[in-house]
DNA sequence: TGACCGTTTCCTGTTT
DNA sequence: CAAACAGGAAACGGTC
C-alpha cells in the first residue's frame, strides 16, 4: 500500500504534485526518531480505517487506506524539517480514517483524496484538489454530478468511495460523532456548497439537469470555472475547461462507459453507472422515437405526450460485483430504514437541532428544521444523489399506515413517532 | 424463483 | 404562487 502511494506521489504532477510535496515519505532512517513531545503528539491509539472497506463493495481492496499503514509512522517523519503546525496538518490529513467523514476537516479530505488517487490509481493530473477545498460535512453533501462536474472524469469514483466510506455499518455514534470535527453549522443546505462557491466561484451548471440544486449553482460567467457556453459542450478537453464537459447521456444507461478509458485498472468502486434516471445530466437528449426515455410516450409526428405514471424503469449495466457475483450492494442492510435514519439523527447533537429537532420529546413529535438537507444525507446514504424532501417525506409518509408515524396535522415538516418506532425515547 | 418489503420515482390534486 | 402534503401507481433491488 505505502508502495502504491509513493507511486502515485511518483506519478503526481501539477497540483497534486504541489500537494503531495507537503507530504513527505519518511525513510527508515526516520522512522527511528521519536516525536518531539507527548503532548503535542499524543499516542495514537492503533489505527485502523472507519471500517472494512471491502465488506460490502466486494470489489474495494480490504487493505486498510494508504494513510493509515503510515499512521504508525507518522509520528517521526516529519519533525526534523518540518514545522508543527505543517506536521500537525500532515498528520490530519492520515487521520481522515479515524473519524467519520462528517467530522473531516478540509486536510482530512485531502487526505482521504491522497488515498483514492492512489487505491484507485487515478491520474493524480486529472484530480485538481483545490477544487475539493471543503470539509467533510460539505464533501458529505456533494451530489454525484457536483463531483463530476469538479473532475469530469473520475467524480464518480471518488464520489462512490466517499459513498462508501459513509455506507458502513457505523454505529450511529460513530457516523455522527460530537467530536469537534463538524457542528451543526456546518451543515447548511442552503448553503450546502457555500465553501465550494466561496472559494471556487460557482459551479458550472448543468445544461439540461432540472435538479434545483444546480439552478442555487448557476454558473457565474466570470467564475474562474465558467468554462463556456452550451456550445462549448464536448470539447473533448481534459482538464479544466473540461469540467462543463457532459459525462452523461440519454437513459440508454451505457454510454458513459468508456468514460474510464478501457486501460486495465484496479476495480473501482461498482455501481458507477447505477443512476441513469431522467434527472441525471443527460446534454444530449434525443426526442427520436427509437430514442425516447422509456416512460415518454411520443404521439406519431408530435410531442412528448405525458410521462407514463410509476416509477420509470432504470437501465443499469451489470457492474462488476454483478458479474462475478451476482449481488449488489445490499440495500436492507440493518438500520438502513429511513424512519431509523431520522432518529439516530435526532439523536445526533451534530444534526439536532441545526437540520432536524424535536418538538415535543416525551411526545416524540419532531420537525425537519431542513428538509433537504436531511434528503441529502439520506441520499448519500442510500448512494442515491436524485434524493429529494418530497420524495423522502413520500416514504415518510408509508409509515403512517405502518403506525411508525403518525400524522400532525397543521404543522408543515411535523412528523411523530408511532407505536411501532422504537428506540427514540430518552430513556430507550 | 418468486413473493414480499421498503423504498424510490412520478404523478395529480389539495392545503397552507 | 410556492412549498408542502396526500396518496395512487408502478418500478426497483434486497431478502427470504
Amino acid at each position: 500500500m505505502a508502495e502504491s502511494l509513493k507511486q502515485a506521489i511518483d506519478d503526481t504532477t501539477l497540483d497534486l504534485g504541489q500537494f503531495l510535496s507537503n507530504f513527505p515519505i519518511p525513510t527508515p532512517a526516520q522512522f527511528a526518531i521519536p516525536p518531539p513531545s507527548e503532548a503535542l503528539f499524543p499516542p495514537t491509539p492503533p489505527t485502523s480505517p472507519p471500517n472494512n472497506m471491502s465488506s460490502t463493495w466486494g470489489n474495494i481492496k480490504s487493505e486498510q487506506p494508504s494513510s493509515c499503514t503510515l499512521q504508525g509512522e507518522q509520528a517521526s517523519f516529519t519533525e526534523l524539517q518540518t514545522p508543527q503546525s505543517n506536521y500537525m496538518s500532515i498528520q490530519n490529513q492520515f487521520n481522515w480514517c479515524n473519524s467519520h467523514p462528517m467530522n473531516w476537516s478540509y486536510t482530512q479530505v485531502r487526505g482521504f483524496l491522497t488515498w483514492a488517487v492512489a487505491e484507485y490509481e487515478l491520474p493524480p493530473h486529472e484530480i485538481n484538489f483545490e477544487h475539493f477545498r471543503v470539509n467533510g460535512a460539505k464533501l458529505c453533501m456533494m451530489s454525484r454530478e457536483e463531483f463530476s462536474l469538479l473532475c469530469p472524469n473520475y467524480g464518480d469514483i471518488l464520489y462512490l468511495s466517499i459513498g462508501k466510506v459513509l455506507e458502513e455499518d457505523l454505529p450511529m455514534q460513530d457516523l455522527f460523532p460530537d467530536c469537534g470535527g463538524i457542528t451543526a453549522d456546518d451543515i447548511d443546505v442552503n448553503d450546502k456548497f457555500d465553501d465550494v462557491n466561496v472559494e471556487l466561484g460557482d459551479f458550472p451548471p448543468s445544461p439540461t439537469s432540472t435538479d434545483e440544486s444546480y439552478s442555487s449553482m448557476s454558473p457565474g460567467r466570470n467564475s474562474p470555472y465558467y468554462c463556456g457556453s452550451e456550445s462549448d459542450y464536448g470539447s473533448g478537453d481534459q482538464t479544466l475547461g473540461n469540467l462543463f464537459m457532459p459525462r452523461y447521456e440519454t437513459s440508454d444507461g451505457d454510454s458513459d462507459h468508456d468514460s474510464y478509458g478501457s486501460s486495465p485498472r484496479r476495480s473501482y468502486p461498482d455501481e458507477l453507472h447505477m443512476y441513469d434516471s431522467d434527472k441525471e445530466v443527460k446534454p444530449t437528449v434525443d426526442f427520436s422515437v427509437q430514442n425516447a426515455p422509456i416512460n415518454m410516450k411520443i404521439k406519431p409526428g408530435g410531442a412528448p405526450e405525458r410521462r407514463a405514471r410509476g416509477r420509470p424503469r432504470k437501465v443499469r449495466p451489470p457492474t462488476e460485483e454483478l458479474l462475478t457475483t451476482g449481488k449488489r450492494g445490499r440495500q436492507h442492510s440493518k438500520g438502513n430504514h429511513l424512519w431509523e435514519f431520522v432518529r439516530d439523527l435526532l439523536k445526533n447533537p451534530s444534526t439536532n437541532p441545526k437540520v432536524i429537532k424535536w418538538e415535543d420529546r416525551r411526545d416524540g413529535i419532531f420537525r425537519f428544521v431542513q428538509s433537504e438537507a436531511v434528503a441529502n444525507m439520506w441520499g448519500r446514504k442510500k448512494n442515491n444523489p436524485n434524493m429529494t424532501y418530497e420524495k423522502l417525506s413520500r416514504a415518510m409518509r408509508y409509515y403512517y399506515k405502518r403506525h411508525i408515524l403518525e400524522r400532525v396535522d397543521g404543522k408543515r415538516l411535523v412528523y411523530r413517532f408511532g407505536a411501532e418506532a422504537k428506540g427514540w425515547r430518552e430513556n430507550e
